[in-house]
DNA sequence: TTAAGTGCAAAGCCTTTGCTGGGAC
DNA sequence: GTCCCAGCAAAGGCTTTGCACTTAA
C-alpha cells in the first residue's frame, strides 16, 4: 500500500489527523478526477466519520501546498487531480463525459511563444479540448439521441460561485513547463 | 448607433422586448467581458426598471441561440463575449486581471492534431494563458506585493455552482475553426 | 499543553425558478 | 387574443464558516 500523497503531505508539514490520512488515502488510490462529493463518498467507505466540511477544507488545503489542482470541467463543480501525476491537460468525450488525460509538447511551445508576442510571460494556462470518438460506422449524427450525454460534458462552460478570493491565482498549477 | 446584438436577435427570431434591447444595446456596446451582474449595473443605468434575473434569462437565452458564448476565467462567475467577435482565446494579466483577446492558427492546428491521434475529432475547446507583464526593469519577484493582484486574476480555477444541466456541452461555443 | 482540526448547521454566492401580472406580435 | 416575458422573492447547489469539542505533536 503506497499512499503518495499523504508522504507529500508529511513533505510539506501537513498535520496528519484520522480524517486527512483516509483522503490522503482516497486521492492516492484515485485514477480519475473526483469531486468533492466523489472524495466524501469514497471516504466515509472507509471510515464515516468524517464531514463533508472536513473534504472541502482538506482538499482547499492541499490545493494550496500545491498537491492538488483545481480543475474545472464546465459542470459546475470543482474536481481534483493530484500534481504528482505530472503536468497534463484534458480531453473529455462529450458524450460520455469521460476524461482523457494528455501532454503535448509542440502545444507548450506553442502557447508559450504566444504570450511572449503578446509581452508576457506565461504563469500557467489552462487547456481543455472536447472531442467526439470517431467511429467506423459513420454516426446518423442528427437524430436526436435517446439517451443524453452524461452530465459532465453537458454542462458548457460553467460559472462559478463567487466566494471570497482566497488564494493566489492560475499562476501555481498547470501551465509551466 | 449600432447595436449588433440587437441585430443579431433579430435573425434568431428572438422576441425583442424592452429589456432585452436595452440588455442588447449594452452588449452591443460593451468591449470588455462583462459579468451578469456588471451588464446588470449598465442596464439599469439605461432603465432602472429591469431585474436581475431578467439578465440572468436573456443572457442564457442568447447564450443558447449563439448569439454569446459563455466564459469562465476562474473568479466564480461568468462573463459573456458575443460570439461576432470572432473566434478567439484569452490571455489573462495575472497582476492586473486585464484580459487580452488573441488567436492563433497554429494552436488551432495543434489542438486538432492531438484530438485526431486521441482518436477524437475536436468539437470545442477553452484554453486561457495567465501570464506577467514583461518589464524591462527586472522585477524583483521574491518580495512580497504590498498591493496582491486582483480578485479577477486571484481566483484560481473555481468550481462551478451545480445547477441542474441545461443544455449541451460545450460543443458549441470556441472551438471550431 | 496548546494550537490546530473536526462536525454540524447555518450562511454565502451565483444562478435558477414559481407565480402573477404585463407585453410583443 | 395568446403565448411569452418580466419582477419579485424564494429556492437550489456548491462551498465556506462560526462555534464548541477533540486531537495531533
Amino acid at each position: 500500500m503506497e499512499n503518495r500523497i499523504e508522504r507529500l503531505c508529511i513533505e510539506s508539514g501537513v498535520k496528519m489527523t484520522g480524517q486527512r490520512r483516509i483522503i490522503a488515502r482516497v486521492l492516492s488510490e484515485a485514477t480519475d478526477h473526483p469531486n468533492v462529493e466523489e472524495l466524501y463518498r469514497r471516504a466515509i467507505a472507509i471510515d464515516p466519520r468524517i464531514s463533508i466540511a472536513t473534504v472541502y477544507r482538506t482538499v482547499r488545503l492541499l490545493e494550496e501546498k500545491g498537491i492538488l489542482e483545481r480543475r474545472d470541467f464546465g459542470e459546475g463543480r470543482a474536481r481534483y487531480d493530484p500534481t504528482d501525476r505530472g503536468h497534463h491537460h484534458h480531453l473529455i468525450d462529450v458524450d460520455t463525459g469521460k476524461v482523457i488525460e494528455f501532454e503535448d509538447e509542440e502545444h507548450e511551445a506553442v502557447v508559450k511563444r504566444i504570450a511572449e508576442r503578446l509581452g508576457f510571460t506565461l504563469v500557467s494556462q489552462r487547456l481543455e479540448l472536447f472531442g467526439r470518438r470517431v467511429k467506423a460506422e459513420a454516426a446518423r449524427e442528427d437524430q436526436p439521441r435517446a439517451e443524453p450525454p452524461r452530465a459532465a460534458a453537458r454542462r458548457p462552460a460553467r460559472p462559478i460561485p463567487l466566494a471570497r478570493a482566497r488564494r493566489a491565482p492560475p499562476p501555481r498549477g498547470a501551465g509551466e513547463r
